[in-house]
DNA sequence: ACAGCCATGTAACTCGTTACATGATTAC
DNA sequence: GTAATCATGTAACGAGTTACATGGCTGT
């Protein structure tokens, strides 16, 4: 029982911590709220059930403690969890990102299906984004007046700007290929 | 021994398939080749030992049609492999894209890193960006000829249009970043 | 001779998912 | 009372990875 302790985490675990990071105490739910809300954008949400596995074995390698019963159980980072964390951002490859586009994806095979059904997807997937910028500034603007150099959520407030920064750009390609491809017709 | 018809396939074994709808007859070296030149900036470029294994499976299913000896073997769509692909192109959700983002995540919690550590990843980054973007753009550059409306290769072409732009994009937003956090130190 | 590429696979393993199961608390 | 939300888990499974193993062919 336990965890080999000399095996690397996988990022995942990595991101968890993270997100216990900023002082509070969370339950495995609130922290898959928390995953949600946030780190789906730049990386995943993990199902619930891996949110309680995960934390199972942060527990184990005690770099989480808990509080509270079986009904409730809270989890915050113990001193070696957050040293663990910060040796990690410090020192672990940092790696390129890893993008799975299925919109892109079936736009490269598009002499393949039905033009308009190339044309649908790309306006759902429009739409698709705004939701998301929607919801991403949603975030953003919980951060206000704590976003300035020296705040808590300075840098969560940086990554969200990237991310609406992208999330806009994105848009602006997808219209410019609904234009090229009606042009071409 | 076989595969069950009524399951879906992952969306990698379509990624295979769809790259084998150009027409040409690939070993799986050299269908993990050109997964590595172009289906790893949308998609993911499977292991080599996964191309062997989606072969295999594709092949049970007659979706494709292997030629040659076990020594090298070289494998085509099939007319069935055609038309499943076409049919998933045509009617299976799409989906919104998931980005693993490595640089985002250590970003967000930039808080517990060395300030130096940072700017140092960030700036590695755009090093690595524009790797990636040589990469795409020389791909993009032997499309040219065959990119436009009714050429085969004119969807590809549109596809790398789009990574490029992304990149440039991505760019932009990491020199503003770098700069943003440098002039509130 | 030796390095590097072409080519094919097997085995072990982890991550992460879906489906399932249970029950307490809160809001209407 | 009943629906939604909070809360925690187990079991089965598949996708995909790394490590390992083999051997032919090509260029120098």
């Amino acid at each position: 029982m336990g965890q080999d302790l000399s095996r690397d985490l996988p990022i995942t675990a990595y991101a968890l911590l993270g997100l216990l990071s900023f002082g509070d105490s969370l339950t495995g739910y609130e922290l898959k709220q928390r995953a949600d809300r946030t780190l789906r954008f730049y990386w995943v949400s993990p199902a619930m059930s891996q949110v309680y596995s995960e934390l199972e074995r942060l527990h184990d390698l005690g770099l989480v403690k808990s509080q509270g019963d079986a009904r409730s159980t809270s989890y915050s980072l113990t001193s070696r969890g957050s040293s663990v964390l910060t040796d990690w951002m410090n020192t672990s490859p940092v790696g390129f990102p890893v993008l799975k586009h299925p919109v892109a994806l079936r736009l490269l095979l598009g002499a393949l299906a039905d033009p308009a059904r190339v044309t649908n997807m790309l306006r759902d997937h429009l739409a698709a984004l705004d939701e998301e910028r929607a919801a991403l500034e949603q975030v953003r603007h919980s951060l206000e007046g704590q976003d300035q150099p020296g705040d808590p959520f300075r840098y969560p407030a940086l990554v969200a700007d990237w991310g609406s920064s992208y999330f806009e750009h994105e848009r602006t390609i997808v219209e410019d290929l609904l234009r090229r491809i009606h042009e071409g017709t």
